[in-house]
DNA sequence: CGGTAGGTTGACCACCTTCAAGGACCGTGG
DNA sequence: CCACGGTCCTTGAAGGTGGTCAACCTACCG
């Protein structure tokens, strides 16, 4: 399940993408030994779950990944969807222990950060205790965008914008910016969106239609970046 | 508008809600170095604002807030109410400014921390770094509870999610735990909530008659918790 | 006392959901 | 190779929840 790791985060091709950068030799050397082990997560199964313990945080080595909680009830809603280089289990800190799922969307690999390392080097390193504050606070402000999309915004705005930031943050990590293919199913990104899978299905092939887009299956081609721009936010347009 | 403080966090009343417990004198002693000043903020008015630097936190004294955020269309959506003994700021560290805009829905006093202050205080006092993480921590998890709220929850649900959400944070800060004065307007209640003012008021109005609250105007009486917590997720209810 | 902001209530309607049926793809096993 | 089952996806028709629009009311404040 887990082992040794092989590649250190100063060789990593995905450290500018989860670690601080700028950092004197021997800060790097520091850094080096915040990754214990890796692991491996076939697809399907969960890197943590609600309810466990918290102990580490996990940088995404490979592989694609959601998280999401479940109220009492049995309702659950997906809280994000992370790629490589993107940190998760930030949600245990507060109380030792996890309060969401984290489901592997593909076979992944993901590098094991123990939290009270984390918290000892950056005792000593600041630039790595910044890093730590500006990724916990870039998901705060992600997820205000998330409620500003859910509480505001209305299906073909929510599965456009679902699109084009998909593709963004692919593009950064060096892959096309017109495709995309997606990792969830239409009742993942449903639920990620507050809506029921048939109107996220309904929706694409509407932007089909439109010639926005083209869709088969999982694989999606944008042909038109700026109409899909538009539809999420009137740019200077009606208020 | 900013002034010298008169109570140490050592002294303070709300110690418990914003700071670390269980510190030994000399570790006290730093973080009442924290606090630089104290500013009141008049009702309707922001503490901060989009795009202003951002350089510190800050810890409710008195008063109520909420924070919201605008997106280029003019759309807006208000991200939460926060009280004494809350902390506010913490979307401005990613970028050093502040994403949101906070603005005093009563008359308010907040704790001034520079957000220098707290990281180099921190990097000595392990148990303030420990909280910080948690306070961001527990930010983060009180999103995804929003997240689901909008994702999933039907209008009277929110409604009674968001009031009973309210009664309980009074309750721990010594108000009563069946009196609630509202501090936000219909509206805003709705922009939180993901609904429209009418809607907020139906359902008000509904949840009036069936004998659980009584409203007059913004003071809110709960007759029925019980009523309230089966509404927002049936216990062992029906899936 | 009049103006204004905030709140309530009603009627109608739109968007999304619900329910249902059919179809495409994939892995497995014959 | 094809048949088979299962999951995932698409599309249609009908219905409901909350939105929109509008009128009226209340409280508050100069």
């Amino acid at each position: 399940m887990s082992h040794p790791i092989n590649v250190a985060c100063s060789n990593c091709n995905l450290r500018e993408l989860c670690m601080p950068v700028g950092l004197k030799p021997e800060e790097l050397q520091r850094i080096d030994e915040l990754v214990a082990t890796r692991r491996k997560v076939k697809r399907g199964t969960t890197l943590f779950r609600n309810g466990e313990r918290f102990d580490a945080l996990y940088a995404i080595r490979t592989g694609f990944f959601k998280t999401c909680i479940t109220a009492e009830d049995g309702r659950d809603q997906v809280t994000g969807f992370q790629m490589a280089g993107e940190i998760i289990g930030l949600d245990g800190i507060v109380n030792d222990h996890h309060t969401c799922d984290a489901v592997a969307l593909e076979d992944a690999e993901v590098c094991v950060m123990p939290f009270d390392k984390i918290s000892e080097i950056s005792r000593d390193v600041a630039s790595l205790q910044h890093h730590l504050h500006r990724i916990m606070s870039r998901e705060i402000v992600r997820e205000h965008g998330v409620m500003l999309l859910l509480g505001t915004m209305h299906a073909e705005e929510r599965v456009a914008a679902f699109l084009l930031n998909l593709v963004q943050r692919l593009h950064t990590r060096g892959f096309s910016r017109s495709e995309v293919v997606l990792r969830m199913t239409r009742e993942e990104i449903g639920n990620y969106l507050g809506l029921k899978l048939e109107t996220v299905s309904r929706t694409f092939s509407k932007f089909a239609e439109m010639g926005m887009i083209t869709v088969r299956h999982r694989h999606v081609r944008i042909l038109d970046v700026d109409a899909l721009k538009r539809l999420v936010g009137p740019p200077g347009g009606a208020a």
